[in-house]
DNA sequence: GATGAATGAGCGTTCATTCAT
DNA sequence: GATGAATGAACGCTCATTCAT
C-alpha cells in the first residue's frame, strides 16, 4: 500500500523521470495558482510552467481535478503529519497551551507558505463532488484529536469529544485561513495565534485560562 | 432609499412587472444552487428556470456575477439584521449565553435555509475578486459585535474587541456551514448549536461555564 | 411627391410632433455617432437620447437601417444642394478654380462638420446592401459636374465627361474624407484644400495652373 | 524575420500542419467575404469554410479582428512591395507617365483580385479602433511616394511632397475601389486607368500632358 | 513516451425587434 | 399613439480533453 497513493493517477510513476514529471507538474500548479490565482490554473498553463506539454501532463493526470486532487492530499497529509506529530504520546507531557498554540501556529504557517493554494483547496472543498474527500480528511483529524483528547492528562472539559474536535478544528482552520485572506488590520499574526488558542484552550480544557500555567 | 439597489447599471424595474422579474431571476437561482450546485447555475440554466428569456434576464443583470452579488448582499443584509436584532441595547438584560445561544441558532438557520446558496457564497467569497465586499461585510459584523461587546454588563474577557469579533464570527460560520455541508454524524443540530455557543461564550465571557446562569 | 420621403418609412409624418420625434431620432443619432462611434448607435442608445422610447422609435422607422438610409438621404440630399448650388448656371462667370474650391471647401465643410456620421456614412456605403443606394447617388453628382462641364466656358480637357466627373468626385471625396478621419501632421485644413483644388482643376481644365487666373 | 508575424500573441506554429491552418483560415475568410461579404465573416463561418474547428481558428488567432489584422497586413505589404518596386530606383529612367500608370494599373489589379476583401479592408480601416494602422500604413506609402519625387529627373510640380503624396494615393485609392465595388458604366477599367493616371500625372508633374512624351 | 495540433460543447453576452399594456 | 419589458437568434470565445505523429 503506497503511502501517497493519487487515487485517480493513470500509471504509478515508477521511474524517476516519471516521479519528476508528476512533481513539476504539481509545482507548477502552486506556482501558478500563488502567482495568478484558481482562474489562471489552466491545464495549459499548468503544463507550460511545468515545462511538459499537454499531452505528457494527462499521461500522468487522467483530468484536471486529478491534479488538485492529488495536491489536496499532499496538503492534508501534511497538516495530518503536523497534526499528528504534536498531538503524538510524546507531547502529552507539554502543557496543554503550548500543544495547542503549537497546533495552531503550525497550521497558520501552512496556510501562509502558499495561500493561493489553500483558497483553491477550500474552493474545491466546497464543490459537491468533493464533499466526501474533505469529509474523509476531517474524519481523520477528528479521529487524532479525539485520540489526544482521550490520552491527555489535562482535563478535559467536553463530553463529546468528536463534537469538541470538529468544532475546534474548523475554528482553527477558518479563522487561520481568513485572516490570511483578508488580512483585517489591528491583528498580528502572533496575537490572532494567541488568541485562537485560546479560544480552543477554554473550550477543551477546565481551568485553562490565560495565567493559568 | 431604492428597495434593492442592483450593484451594476441596469435597468431600474419601473413597472411591476419587473420587480417581479428580478424576484424571479434570484429565486430562480437560490433553486438551481441548490438542486444541482454552483457549477449548474449558469444564465441559460437561471433564465429557463426563472421562466425568463436570457435577454430579460440581462436587462436586470448586468452580467451573471451581478445575480450572485446581488444574492450575496442580501443573505448579508439578512444576516446582519439578524445578528443587530439580538445584540441590540434591548437584549442585554439576557443571559450572554442566551444571547449568543441566539445568534448561533440563528445564523445556523439561516445557512440551513438553502445550504446550496451558501456552498456558493461561500466559493464566491473566496474569489480574490470578491474578497473586497466580503471584508466589507465582515467589518460590520465585528462593528456591530464589537459594540456588544463594549455594551454588554457581562464581563467580557477579551482586551482586543476587533480580534475577538473576527475570532468568534469566523468560527461560529465556518462551523455551522461545514457542519452543514459535511452533516458529521454523532453531532445533532442543537448539540453542535451548543458547542459552539460554549466555544464562544468561555472565549468571550468570564467565569461563564456552562452551569452558571 | 414630398420632397423627402424616406423610403422606408411607416407612416408619413404629418403632424407636427410625429416630424419632430424623427427629427429627435435623426439628431440623436447623429449625436451618438459624434460622442461614441458606430458601435454605440444601438436603436436603443438612439433612442435613449433621442428622450423617446423605443417603441415609439418603431414606429418611425421599420429598422435600424431605415434611420441610417434616412440620414444618408439627408446627407446626400445636403451635398447634392452644394455643389447643385456651386456648379449651378448663375456662378458660371466666376473662374474655374474659384468654383472649384469652392465645392472642395464646402464638401470639406460638410465632412468636418460630423465627421462620425460621414464616417459611418462610409462603413454602410461599402456594405453590398446599400450599393445600389450610393450608386444612385454618385449618378446625380456626375449628372451635375457633367452639366456644369458641358456648360461652362472654360476649356475643358475632358473627353469622357462621366469618368471625369466621377474620378474627380471620388478624389475629392476620399481625400477630405480621409485627412479628416487621419488627420495627417504637416497638412492644413487650407493648404489640402489648395491641393486638392488644384488637383482636380488641372485634371478638368485645359493651361489652368496655379499662376493663372 | 518570421515569415508571418500575429499581431496577437498566440501560438507559433512550429509543425508544418499548423502553417497549414493559418493559411486555411486566412483564405477562408477571403472566400467568405468574396462569397457572402463582410457580415458574412464570423468566426463559426471562417472556421467551417477554413475546414477547422472554432477552437482551433483560436488557437493562432487571439480574437477576431486578428484575423482581419493578419489580413490587413498582407495587403498592406503586397501594397507597398507593388508601389516599391515600380518606384524604385531602378525604374527611374522610365517615363513618368509610364510609371505613374503601372502603379495606378498594379493597385486597380490588386484591388480587383478581391473585392470582398479590401472591402471589408475599407470598412475596418474606417473604424477608430483601427485608425492607428491605417496610419501607420498611409504614412509608409507617403514615404515611398516622397522618396520617389524626390529622386526622379522629373519636374515635381509640388512643393510639399507630404501633401501631394497623400492626395495622390487617396485619390488613386479611393477612385479605383469605388469603381470596382459601383461599377459604373461607360467606364471601362482601362480608361479608368488612363484617366487616374493623367489625374495624378497633371497634379505631380510639370507639363506633362496626355500627348507630350 | 512525448508532443502539440485539433476538437467542440458550452459559456456569457448583445441587440434588433415585437407586442401586451 | 406611446411605452418598455420581453424576446431569442446569433455571436465571440474558452478550455478540458483527445489522438495522430
Amino acid at each position: 500500500m503506497p503511502k501517497q497513493a493519487l487515487n485517480t493517477a493513470r500509471k504509478q510513476p515508477r521511474q524517476a523521470r516519471a516521479q519528476a514529471t508528476v512533481n513539476a507538474v504539481l509545482e507548477a500548479t502552486v506556482q501558478v495558482l500563488e502567482r495568478d490565482g484558481v482562474d489562471a490554473a489552466t491545464t495549459t498553463r499548468i503544463a507550460e510552467v511545468a515545462g511538459v506539454s499537454i499531452g505528457t501532463l494527462y499521461q500522468y493526470f487522467s483530468h484536471r481535478d486529478a491534479i488538485f486532487n492529488a495536491l489536496q492530499d499532499r496538503e492534508f497529509e501534511r497538516a495530518l503529519a503536523l497534526v499528528e506529530g504534536i498531538l503524538s504520546s510524546g507531547n502529552l507531557e507539554r502543557s496543554p497551551r503550548e500543544t495547542v498554540t503549537a497546533v495552531v501556529r503550525g497550521l497558520a504557517a501552512t496556510y501562509a507558505a502558499c495561500p493561493g493554494l489553500h483558497r483553491m483547496l477550500a474552493i474545491e472543498g466546497l464543490r459537491v463532488a468533493k464533499a466526501e474527500r474533505v469529509y474523509a480528511f476531517d474524519l481523520r483529524v477528528i479521529g487524532i484529536i479525539r485520540h489526544f483528547l482521550s490520552a491527555t492528562r489535562a482535563p478535559v472539559r467536553r463530553k463529546n469529544l468528536d463534537a469538541a474536535a470538529f468544532v475546534a478544528y474548523q475554528s482553527v482552520r477558518a479563522t487561520m485561513l481568513a485572516s490570511l485572506l483578508e488580512r483585517p488590520p489591528g491583528l498580528g499574526h502572533e496575537e490572532l495565534i494567541a488568541e485562537v488558542a485560546d479560544l480552543v484552550m477554554r473550550y477543551l480544557v477546565r481551568g485553562k485560562g490565560k495565567r493559568d500555567k
